[in-house]
DNA sequence: TGTTTAGAATGGTATATACCAGTTAAGCAG
DNA sequence: CTGCTTAACTGGTATATACCATTCTAAACA
């Protein structure tokens, strides 16, 4: 346990002692590679290393070519909680934001049409959102609506969350969920929207959601910042 | 979406297509890095640039100072059916082993304190256990049992799943799970087991688990190699 | 005062090289 | 054939350097 002989595990554990200590505040930006590797008589590689490290625990992040900065504390996201993104930030203190990227309807293919147990190519509602906590992009999401059920979903605002749109206009609600979540690399379009480093790894939430009639509705795939979230749940054993 | 433009990129998708079109079998070693870096033309630091790409997203994976390997398929864990290791495994066509690696009793501090809601210092068994699923280790796990509803639980074989020697000799059974998923990089124990480098990424999952009368009767820290796992569950949504 | 723009600064990517530490395979002694 | 030692090989870590792409800053301008 603790501080390796390595020097770039030395190094690490020297700013993750300036984290601990409050010196670094979260949110607040590291000095630049160049300069911190001056200062810790390496490299900007070793340095590098470091951050690397560091930011596989979620103690630091980087925004693409902005520079390292301190992660702010982890919200906790259940997925058996009501889907509902702004109740459950506001609830842990923290500031929600919906921003929508773009609203379209297209053809249901790969794993959406098999999540969504539909005939090839049929058309499907997708949404792409951003979503930030205190201003700071945590997620990127794509849902997949069947619009058998949702007709005329698009003409709604849809900045806020789904759960509620379908409540207030379709009657209908989230009963049972199922999902599955993987540790990848980011691809393009979530890393870009994230301002993260292409393939930098993240968290891949599959859902799949049922209403209370047990009818499949939408499936949606959550591109996660890998330091901005716990997965937290409580259930039966079944 | 595809092949980006950097050389590390390029060198990614071709080793990724090697390994889709099935040149490259799961569980095979790939040739060492400064071969491959020669026959991409590249040097190791650029070509580690993109194994190191391809390990996040799970496609490969290396053990320390052996080599890179192609990742086998995931196993797919579901926290909330049944804890039972062996027998999740075995479904999924894999060949599950568990071994132990040390067995005691010891105090209660911090996270495990707080987690199973005991007096500072209460005696608590610890086990760790190693397991693996066709012959690779896959998963450090160390269990926190409160003694009070085990009494002699070490003179039991703890090499099979725990919620058999539960069920056997003291008739309890996990009813609750409350479960926290972490991405993180991996510590030093966990890493020397599952024979990774020091803080390469994974998957924490940390679990407190319930009898059928409500009691809260143990927590385990499940550290998972990241690329060997997809946490998965259906539930209904409260 | 607000906008444009050129230059400085920063992180991202890449080459070349070297030595260390653990693994593995070959060779040797018994 | 077995067990031990050794040497080659592999990945892990580290230094030094360079150029590119984007972001940021501050001077010049409207």
């Amino acid at each position: 346990m603790g501080q390796g002989k390595n020097q770039y595990q030395i190094i690490r554990t020297a700013l993750n002692e300036q984290i601990e200590s409050g010196a670094l505040k979260p949110g607040s930006k590291l000095p630049s590679e160049r300069l911190l590797s001056e200062k810790f008589g390496t490299t900007r590689i070793t340095l590098r290393e470091s951050l690397s490290s560091l930011e596989a625990d979620g103690l630091v992040y980087r925004e693409d070519r902005r520079g390292w900065f301190v992660s702010p504390e982890r919200v906790t996201y259940d997925p058996t909680v009501n889907a509902n993104f702004h109740t459950m930030v506001t609830r842990q203190g923290r500031l929600p934001d919906t921003r929508m990227i773009h609203a379209d309807l297209v053809p249901a293919t790969g794993r959406v049409q098999k999540l969504l147990q539909l005939p090839a190519l049929t058309p499907v509602y997708r949404l792409q959102r951003l979503r930030s906590v205190d201003g700071r992009n945590v997620l990127y999401v794509e849902n997949y609506i069947n619009p058998a059920y949702f007709p005329d979903l698009l003409k709604h605002d849809l900045s806020r969350s789904l759960s509620d749109v379908y409540q207030e206009h379709y009657e209908r609600q989230y009963a049972r969920v199922s999902f599955r979540i993987y540790p990848v690399g980011l691809n393009t379009e979530a890393s870009s929207h994230l301002k993260v480093t292409t393939g930098s790894s993240g968290l891949l939430v599959e859902r799949t959601n049922y209403d209370q009639s047990g009818v499949l509705i939408d499936c949606d795939f959550e591109y996660w910042r890998q330091d901005a979230v716990v997965i937290s749940a409580d259930t039966r054993v079944t």
